[in-house]
DNA sequence: GACCATATAGAAAGCGCTTGCTGCGTTGCT
DNA sequence: AGCAACGCAGCAAGCGCTTTCTATATGGTC
């Protein structure tokens, strides 16, 4: 029923190797006997069976990337950086890459599986991105599937995502702790002095990293900080509006509001509006990450832009082995401050 | 250096049928033998190896997802679902799938070389979201090339997508043309007489149904439409940005801009407030899709909401065999009106 | 003209797993 | 007791490809 090597192989009147060797392109083969073959390939409409090569050859041409969630355009763009550049269809010749993204919710346990499915799959390469679990354990047995997937082959890139120690996974490390102190140092600079930070879930480097760039510039400013002005939730809008009704309760003179990411922003910016404070007149409000929609938001959102694409894009090369992986195996990247519409002076 | 069946199979003393059975569970062994050959494989450390088994039992556990850009969230939303559905971990026991997403950019080879790589891993199943080309023979060469993956066994479903003619492949279509209609009749209701229409690329099915809808809808109020009312774009922020500049040089006494979607809409508000028009007592906006932001730009967008997530997760399921097919193969995914800050009354 | 380097094709041995079939020891039934 | 039926495990034949090694031309060289 199904066309298989031995078919074209017959049909062009050639060894099953000789087929093989046309597909795969890396054994001389003569102009004539190459074209016979690509003529059968062609009239038998036939089609390479993928997990047969990948066993003989041990090898797949499947790049793993994990997520928290692909709906989320932080990962998306990231996710879409990378897959540009593993080498679809339309990418440099070559490797025609198929990218598995997963979803891992943020889960410890789905990230392991999702790796232990890849480790099946012997992907070609493995691409973490986004923040990591601060879980000892978990961290560990991370750590410990990376080794053995790097074992088996396996390249392994972690973008947007903390060193791992005691692995050799390259890291493209966003500087979210220089940019959080970036952002509020803005804010201070306009006059702020009594500021609210909405962080993200405990546990997860990205939040601890964010909120120690925040506190320390508050220190730098010797501002002292109450307890009171952080509230911790989910990285999504709902949590930003549920956090700053929480902060405006427990400070009603807060006179700016920073939240973990611009999806937080999106639904402090919502509360605020709710409760009859101007966005910057009043209250003003700074995100992180500065993902496309902060722009058109009214008024703009100040953020912190994050390089998304060009760090997913950098990763995938990496994972592919077409650029060199920074010294040390680690890199950090910056983010850069936008300031916008969303934060202006107090009101006195 | 790497474990196989075999070695765990001789630690547990059976043979490697028994250990193979364990791990798929479809054939019955017992207890005792099972948790010995449990405890091997875990003292061993041992993973499947993927190929092998594909090869072997001829089936993969990867399922497709073709999407034109994974960082909108207009696909990253389905294509969420969609993973949440087939049963990665944490799914429903039993099969563990791994979502391929493929990035086609909207382009036609892409589209069809993906599906070649899709069917060379003997996808398990293959979902196709957002709108197709218009363009006969691609249509003809996408439709046999799904007839060939149904032939090998890989479901085929649509997801936002018309049907694929002589294909048995399940559509679940979004009611484009339906929803344009709806949100136009609600600018007419307004009172609006003039309106512009930023269309998506032409050539595309959600394009032409959704501008259909729009006409329909003019048509029934008798209101005769301008040729200069329409610009075509891509179905992006930018695009949107232009075309309003250019509606406005072309017939300055528009009340009102509909915009082919979402973002389309952004980059519309964005082009009407630097001519310092306002939204919406100066001229009313309309998007489609009512993705997350919408709500939360100023003023909110009035559009059309989609249900994304609710279609991408009956598709996956579709794929996964878990729900029946709609009867006919096909169902029409209806949009709702979602009227919001952007659309009132035209100035007089 | 003999000989060797070079270019190209084929033979065959797996890659690691699944599964149809066989075999044997038990249990159930009459 | 005797026979059928059943439960459970092993054998072995592939699944469709890659790749090493070998064989055969071919041409160039002295």
């Amino acid at each position: 029923m199904t066309v298989t090597l031995a078919d074209v192989a017959a049909r062009a009147q050639v060894s099953p190797a000789t087929v093989s060797r046309v597909l795969n392109g890396n054994y001389p083969v003569a102009a004539s006997t190459r074209e016979r073959v690509l003529r059968a390939v062609d009239e038998l409409d036939y089609v390479l069976n993928g997990p047969a090569s990948a066993l003989a050859a041990a090898t797949s041409d499947l790049v793993g990337i994990l997520v928290n969630d692909i709906a989320d355009p932080f990962f998306g763009i990231m996710a879409s950086a990378i897959q540009a550049e593993i080498g679809g269809p339309g990418g440099r010749a070559g490797g025609e890459r198929l990218a598995v993204v997963c979803n891992t919710g943020g889960s410890p346990e789905r990230e392991l599986t999702y790796l232990t499915l890849l480790q099946r799959q012997r992907a070609a390469a493995v691409i973490l991105t986004g923040g990591a679990m601060e879980n000892p354990p978990h961290a560990a047995a991370v750590a410990a599937k990376l080794r053995k997937l790097a074992d088996a082959g396996t390249r392994v890139v972690l973008c947007g995502r903390p060193p791992a120690p005691d692995t050799d996974a390259v890291a493209l490390t966003f500087d979210n702790r220089g940019g959080g102190k970036q952002l509020t140092e803005h804010l201070i600079g306009l006059g702020h002095r009594r500021l609210g930070y909405i962080a993200g879930p405990e546990e997860r480097t990205t939040t601890r990293h964010r909120l120690e760039g925040h506190r320390a510039a508050l220190a730098d400013a010797g501002i002292e900080e109450d307890p009171r002005w952080t509230v911790h939730g989910r990285y999504d809008r709902r949590a930003g509006y549920e956090a700053t009704l929480e902060l405006l309760r427990r400070d009603p003179t807060l006179t700016a509001v920073v939240a973990a990411n611009d999806s937080v922003a999106l639904g402090a910016c919502a509360a605020l509006r709710e409760s009859g404070l101007r966005i910057p007149a009043d209250v003003s409000v700074a995100g992180f990450d500065d993902l496309p929609f902060s722009i058109d938001v009214v008024p703009s959102l100040t953020t912190v832009r994050l390089p998304l694409a060009e760090a997913g894009a950098r990763a995938g090369r990496i994972a592919m082995g077409r650029e060199e992986p920074p010294p040390g195996g680690i890199a950090t990247v910056r983010g850069e401050l936008m300031v916008r519409g969303s934060s202006g002076v107090p009101r006195t």
